[in-house]
DNA sequence: GCGACAG
DNA sequence: ATCTTGTCGC
């Protein structure tokens, strides 16, 4: 299998990794509704490393909204390109993220993304990144809060609450969102091209039994396979 | 200066 | 992310 190579113009230090995510940040479009959840087709991606080999993998799996059964998968392998530096998280994921998804023969309507988009500290996470990279719409669903802070939604499935940035005026960056009855709930923020109300509808449509959407499910179980056969 | 910090 | 078994509970 062949190893997908790192862009030529990919970011070697943190200082030229924030310039490029200050520079991006411009193109986010926050309001936008994006595809009606529920409708068309919606593609999970998520990314195993083996760091000691310098090896990582990325899945992406494209799900029938309607009825969340499986269009197609895909994979990729990759080389490390970049450390784990909280805030700068895409550099890391976004090379092989972004050859996966182009082995997809069919076109997604939604990407969702494990991690954050909006809620960053320079408001460009990820799935902000990866939206504004393909055009494509994108949300992010995170299972921390990072640095941000929530007040406990309610405790049955479907109940919110507002992520802010302390640290900001208690800028709203995103929403907690409990996806199961008394579970953990789960953090949302817009990427790009759907605004926060859908990317709530979103998580909630695709997470109709477990704590995460089926999407990032599918598509962590894919990459952590994927990895052990690329491993050995 | 120190600690915290998506994955 | 990753290192890792059994175990409590619906």
């Amino acid at each position: 299998m062949t190893t997908v190579r790192i862009p030529a113009d990919w970011p070697t230090t943190e200082a030229r990794a924030r310039a490029v995510q200050d520079e991006l940040r411009t193109r986010v479009e926050l309001r936008e509704p994006g595809p009606p959840p529920g409708t068309g087709r919606v593609a999970g991606v998520d990314v195993a490393y083996d760091d000691a080999r310098d090896v990582v993998v990325a899945a992406a799996v494209v799900l029938d909204a309607a009825s969340l059964a499986v269009v197609e998968e895909a994979t990729a392998v990759g080389r490390v390109s970049f450390p784990y530096v909280p805030g700068l998280l895409a550099f890391r994921e976004l090379p092989t993220v972004l050859a996966v998804l182009e082995r997809l023969t069919v076109a997604p309507g939604l990407v969702v993304c494990d991690g954050y988009g909006r809620a960053h500290p320079r408001r460009f996470g990820l799935a902000s990144h990866l939206g504004v990279l393909t055009g494509l719409p994108t949300i992010g669903v995170a299972k921390n809060p990072f640095t941000f802070a929530y007040e406990e939604p309610g405790a049955r499935r479907g109940s919110t609450s507002p992520l802010v940035d302390a640290g900001a005026g208690g800028e709203v960056v995103g929403c907690a969102v409990r996806t199961r009855d008394g579970v953990k709930p789960v953090f949302v923020s817009v990427g790009h091209g759907v605004n926060l109300e859908n990317a709530v509808a979103h998580t909630l449509h695709l997470a109709p039994r477990y704590r995460l959407p089926e999407s990032t499910r599918r598509a962590d179980a894919l990459c952590r396979r994927a990895l052990a056969e690329a491993t050995g």
